[in-house]
Parts: structure tokens; sequence; C-alpha cells
DNA sequence: ATGAAAGCGCTAACAC
DNA sequence: GTGTTAGCGCTTTCAT
């Protein structure tokens, strides 16, 4: 518990008997400082065991090198690859992560936006909360021009970058294969629509229905917030339906799998009575019986690129023109969705 | 764009005419501000859309209110949970959370440890590395008296609380529940046994097998990194035995389930001719077909748990004297192991 | 190539 | 109950 004095750059400047400034300069590879005593400084900082100090040089700089990032919810596979990525990137750059959740609500957001304004972050990575109807309560870093870019659930905002899959296209390519796997009462389970996510591919599912001829019906669309417990909920009601849809297209593979479960114990045979896919490419997907046919989402790509996008627009402090980064999705046939005879 | 100026406490005191260091004041409920000139500073500093620097204040306290996390890998469904657990708790008692990846490397590890020393974390809460030997590398925080909590793979040191699950009796319960259902020939597939978790569940393993009279054979341990891949081709190697083992015990679910798919594919019965089991009741344990039998590992509340036993050591200054906290596990016994006419 | 000095915004010991 | 004041450790202009 030796709570030794910490080591300044004082300190450092007495035992070199040069100035703080020097030091300060020579820590930092500044051009005017001679090599032989940029050497010396650096030599006796190892020795002396020295530190910067963050805060002083931050508050001096008004600058944090450190990204705020807020998420819905921090457990599930595809959150934990986005943070992954985030994390490589921004350390290899030399900043920092604070990391913090919504829980999907607002006023949670709202309160991380404050805490991430306080600590004074350069910017911020987002995937908005269910509830968040529109993007007030980011005043505070969108009056100051701090970079605020928003992934997988984003919202359009000509300061703001926004880094997608294109989730339209994808739901119709989705609800497409199923129709051509002979499906033509599909089910869409999905979450609240105020999220550009599920609005998209719930359009895209219109869509693809329409262009084959296919009456839209929304006795067919199950909103629900796309958990385990959620999807199996979803799937009881569609089970007692007095017509049985011929096809489900779940807006996420956790529901989707749920889903799947809930239709086999009720003695459902699938892809055969009902064709299933999701959303993700979970690891789950790869694993239930049969495989689901889902979209493969690339997480850890999405919070490379987020983060990469990110520090760019701080370190050239250019406002990149981009506003919106649409990433490469595909659709993954497995078994859940596969009749023999049909092409994918 | 408009980078406006930022209001700080002396703004607000030559607006109210008071000095700073009562805004400084009633701004953080002092005790010897009186309600209404509180109440004045409240408002006011609402009113001019006031919002305190942190910087300046860490600076000043020598206290960041922010603790670090150092994690192996940050891609997995156990991790995040853990993550998640740990922001619940510090958001809640008002701490921020810097998060890093070692990337299971000693020396991403210390790059972490400076940076994190660097942003003057007031606390640690880490898992170590597969290969970091001992922790010399934390010195730094050591030697400051920093505390430093570790937690899942965790190392004994007189300065450290380990949050952890008895891996040593949970390796023991699920090789005796192997034995139980017939199996004799039990392989092993898991990690450097540098690592607590995976040296006690080994020891749990042998310990389990000679209490049943069973020989312990070193060409049923297969050492891999856990991934899914690993555990396909630790299974690979298994089917290409001489003897087949009649059971399999693997340190994680991702490895159980990867094991699982191959020697289905192989045409292996399980759990007839194969019982398998697994560790940490990742969701896919629940969807893998047959089930999963696997060890609860509660992610979340180990997550919180840590946060939480370092939040109460900063804040009361008191060098708690709990050096291991042991949270409860328990076997999950499901079809991956259940042989007709046995008990579980 | 180096130094002197001011100040980033806040807090807390001390004064009244 | 409120004010004065001195720094926390660093960066940076301006001077030499």
């Amino acid at each position: 518990m030796s709570t030794q004095k910490e080591i300044t750059i004082y300190d450092i400047a007495e035992a070199l008997d040069l100035s703080p400034a020097t030091i300060s300069r020579g820590l930092k590879d500044h051009p005017t400082i001679r090599k032989d005593t940029r050497k010396r400084i650096f030599d006796k900082a190892k020795e002396m065991g020295y530190q910067q100090n963050l805060f002083a040089s931050n508050l001096r700089r008004s600058r944090s090198n450190t990204i705020g990032v807020i998420v819905p919810r921090l457990n599930s596979y595809f959150m934990s690859a986005v943070i992954a990525g985030m994390e490589k990137v921004a350390n290899a750059a030399g900043y920092n992560l604070i990391i913090s959740q919504s829980t999907e609500s607002k006023e949670k957001e709202l309160a991380n936006i404050k805490t991430l304004y306080n600590s004074r972050v350069d910017g911020l990575l987002v995937s908005l909360a269910y509830d968040s109807e529109n993007i007030d309560h980011f005043d505070l870093f969108l009056n100051k021009g701090i970079p605020l870019i928003f992934f997988d659930r984003v919202f359009d905002h000509p300061q703001c970058t926004s880094i997608v899959i294109d989730n339209y296209k994808a739901g119709y390519e989705i609800t497409s294969h199923l129709i051509r796997q002979g499906s033509k009462r599909i089910a869409h389970i999905t979450a609240s629509i105020k999220r550009n996510v599920y609005a998209d591919r719930l359009r895209g599912y219109r869509d693809a229905l329409a262009d084959h001829g296919i009456l839209y019906d929304e006795k067919l669309i199950f909103f629900c917030n796309l958990s385990e417990q959620a999807g199996a909920e979803a799937t009881q009601r569609i089970l007692e339906m007095d017509e049985l849809p011929d096809g489900i297209f779940a807006a996420n593979d956790t529901t989707a799998v749920s889903c799947i479960r809930t239709l086999k114990q009720a003695g459902i045979k699938i892809p055969e009575q009902i064709t299933v896919a999701g959303f993700n490419n979970d690891p789950l997907s790869k694993v239930i019986e049969p495989n689901l046919t889902t979209m493969n989402y690339p997480g850890q790509e999405m919070g490379e690129l987020a983060a990469a996008t990110l520090i760019r627009k701080l370190d050239t402090k250019e406002g990149t023109s981009l506003n919106t980064i649409v990433l490469h999705h595909n659709l993954i046939v497995r078994e859940s969705s596969q009749r023999k005879g049909a092409d994918s």
C-alpha cells in the first residue's frame, strides 16, 4: 500500500536540469528537441517510472482520446462482436472506449449521454434504444459539433454518419427466398418499427410479397422485444391462428430459434409445413436443427468501421461528406427453409 | 458546428454574484450551503447549460470514478454477460467503465495495463490471458495500492480479491455425473492449465476418476484454445483413437457443441455411445441436439459482484479481508449425458 | 534548441 | 454560510 508520490515531468526536469517544457516536448517527439536530449528524457522517465497524467493533459488540450459507446444491451453475441471490433480499432489508434447500456430506454440513454459528455469524450458511437423517437436528447453533442456516429439502429441526421446494412434489401431477399420455397402465408416477427432496422426489414417483406402477388396481411405481423421468451410467445399465438402460416421470418436469430423449438414441440415439420428464417447469423443458427436460414450481419466489421470512421473524423477534422455507409450482407440458406425441389 | 464556449462554474458564479467555491459546493450538495442558494445555483446551471468538466475535477481530486476492465476476449456470450453486469453496477454507483481486450496475450495485457494506469482508473477488474504466467506486469497497480480484482481467470495474490466459482468441485461433479451415467473412459478437452479455471477443472476430473477407481490416462486430455474449430479438431483426434472414449467433458460449451456436431457427423450416438458435457451454460447448450449437459456459470452475477466488490473497496477505503469470493454453480443435466435407467 | 509563465476548470483548506 | 486562494500536471505561446 505504499502510496508513493506520483512522478511528474517536474521531477524529471529537476533530475535532468531541464525545464518541464522540454520534458513535455521530448516525451512526445516534438521536432525541435535534440535527439540526444530526447533520449536522456526517455531514459530518465523510464528509470523514474514516469506515467503521464491524462487528466492534466486532457484538461489542457480539451481533448480526451476517449470514445463513448452507447448500446441498447451488451449481452448478445452480435453486440459483443461489435464492441470487440471497436475496441480493436480504437486501441490501435490510441483511443479508449467508455461503454454504457441504454437497456432500451430513452431516459437511460439520456443519462448516458450526459455522463459521456461530462467525461468529454471526443465522439460517440451509438445504436439507439427501442423507444427513442428522435435524437433531440443528443443535442448536447450535436450543438457542440462533437461527432456522432450511429450504427445498426440508426437515425437520419445531416450531421451524423450511419453504418448499416441494407435492411430493406435484406428483408426483401429473405422474404423472396421463402416465397420461392413455396411459402405464401409468411408471418413476420419483429420489434418496434421506430427503429430503422425493423421498419426497413418490414418494408422489404411487404414489397417482396407485393412483387410476388401476395396480399399483405396485418394479422401476420407480430411485434415483440425479440427475446427468447417473446419468440416462444409469438409462436404460441401463431399456433393458435385459424389458418396456420406456411413461413416465418423472424427479425433476429434468438427469436427464430425459439420459434423453431416451439414449432417442433407442437409437432410441426420444418421446413415442410413451415419454413423459418432468422436474422444475424448468430452462432445459434448453425446449431439448431434444422439449421437456420439467416442473414449474415458482420458485427465485428461494423464495429471496426464505426470506430475507424469516427477516428478519421477526429484526426482529420474534416467533416467527411459520407452520410451513410452500407455494409454487405448475404443470405445464408440452410435447412430451415430449404424445401426439396425448390431453388434457393 | 457552433463551438460555443464551455460554461464553467466561474460563469455561474458571475451570473449569480457568488464565488466559484460556493457554486462548486452547491452543485454537490455540500451541507453548509443554504437551501435556497443551492436551488438558485441549480436553476442557473441548468439555464446556462452547464456541464461539469470531469478532467478538472479528477485532476484536482486525483480520482477518476472510472474502472478499468481487461478481459481476454469480448466476443462470447459469457463475457458480454459479465460486462453487462459490471456496467449495471458501476453506472448505478456513478462509475464509468473503460474496457480493453488482451486477446489472450501477455504483451497486450501489459499495454492495456499501462493505458489504464495513465487514465488513472480507480481500480481494475481483470480476467487473465491464457499465457500470463504471473502478475508481475500488474506491479504498476499493486505498488500504488490501487485495488485489483480478478474474476473467472484469477491469480492468487495477497493484495487481490478473486471472484470465482469452485471450478475444482464443478469439474468433480461433472465428471462424477458422467461416470454415474456409465462412462469409464472420459476424454477431457481443455485449455492452458496456467489458468486456474482449467487447472482446477482438470484436478476435479482427476479426483473424480480416482474416487471411482478409474485410472487417469494422459492420452485422454486434449489441450486447445476452446474455439469452435479447435473443438472439431480435438474431436477428430478423438475419433482416430484406437479405443474410443465413452464420455467427453469439454471445458466450455462452444467446444462441447462443436464436439457433438463432429461426433454426430461421424455417426456416433449421443449419449448412448459417448456422453458429452460442456461448461458455461451458453445459450447454445439448450439448442444443440441432444441438449447439452453443462455447468451453469453466472456471468452477469459475476460481473455485478466484481464491480460491487471493487466499488465497496474504493468507497470505504477499507481493505476488505475477503480474498476469494466463490459463486454458486450448478450442474444442468440434459440429454447429451443422460442414459436410460441411470440416475443423474 | 530550450525556458518562463500562464492557464485549462475544479476543489478544499483556511479565513471570515 | 460564503469567499480567497493555491494548486492538481500538463501544454503552449512567446521569448531568448
